[in-house]
DNA sequence: CATAAAAGTGAGTAATCACTTACAAATGTA
DNA sequence: TACATTTGTAAGTGATTACTCACTTTTATG
């Protein structure tokens, strides 16, 4: 991975997630990253190739999170820190998760894959705490987890009373 | 209100909604509704005004929908219907929802007042059901909202399981 | 009917779009 | 050193963009 490369994806998340893919032109992202627009073309092959590069980069990070609270075994504190997930994303990581939750609207591009196996062991939790529909509380953890994180992504800030209130119901605090 | 003009705005939200605002070009629009490209600017000025067009039409249902919950006098089963929200929307006003939710992540247009007079009559309710934070109980009931509306919109269907277990937290079945 | 306003068209516009191409500079390897 | 490969650029390409304009058709009103 080139300076150059790494700039170019830099500058394109940061246009993406600011003013979305669609609006976002190449010579635009050239520009910021200082670099010749044909370039992006020499790496990348096209937009949506320059798209896919940012998309794995953030990915292969994200699930690094997921896979460590799929590890803890006790199920209350799986179930915990599941929801306490969007209170912990990575100020650095804002843009990345902005454009991800962006994305999932436009172009049939929405792939909920990515949180699937943290959804299934969310179910596996449930069920061995005893819950009556652990499936469908799983996928009521993930409700929450992308209600809030959609709230702090747009509007900068997410209540910690929130996170004490949902525990509460769970009567994980 | 011309029948043509009805024309344009039914099309502009079909294709705004399914490829996006930026992505869907006016005379794609024009195409769809039959008609001229010119008369969009006749009606709508720009874009963006055949956009605003769009929104007044859908805010003014929703509103709508909205205050006949805050109409609601029995704390408990405002809630209720304010959680079933996202269960009885109409499919036919699928693809607006899916186009004020997309909206959200585009720059400078994220608008919350929509939600805002249910939000604090939310709060209202379950201050006179005695909760310690009404204030971030109502917030939570949107997070619920607007992750289940997500969830509909996106994959189909939302599971009727998801309102049941939901209910079941607030003691409201 | 007369005539003005509103509705509608089709062929433009300059600017911008994603992308290509021909070529130069830098780098790796022998 | 020699030379192939990779990295990079500048100046294009045709297509499409949002929007305008000169014009015709339809509708409303006295």
């Amino acid at each position: 991975m080139t300076e150059k490369q790494e700039k170019i994806i830099w500058s394109a998340l940061e246009l993406f997630a600011e003013f979305g893919f669609d609006a976002t032109s190449t010579s635009k992202v050239a520009k910021k990253a200082g670099v010749s627009e044909g370039l992006i073309f020499r790496h990348f092959e096209n937009k949506e190739g320059l798209l896919m590069a940012i998309m794995n980069q953030g990915i292969e990070r994200a699930t690094g999170y997921f896979n460590e609270i799929i590890k803890i075994n006790d199920p209350a504190e799986r179930i915990k820190q599941a929801l306490s997930l969007p209170f912990l994303i990575d100020e650095s990581e804002n843009r990345f998760w902005k454009l991800i939750y962006a994305l999932k609207w436009q172009r049939g591009s929405y792939d909920d894959s990515m949180a699937d196996e943290l959804k299934k062991s969310l179910a596996e939790a449930f069920n061995a705490l005893g819950y009556d529909h652990p499936y469908a509380e799983a996928e009521l953890v993930q409700v929450f987890i992308d209600g809030v994180a959609t709230e702090a992504l747009l509007k900068g800030k997410a209540s910690e009373q929130l996170l004490e209130i949902i525990l509460n119901k769970y009567r994980l605090t």
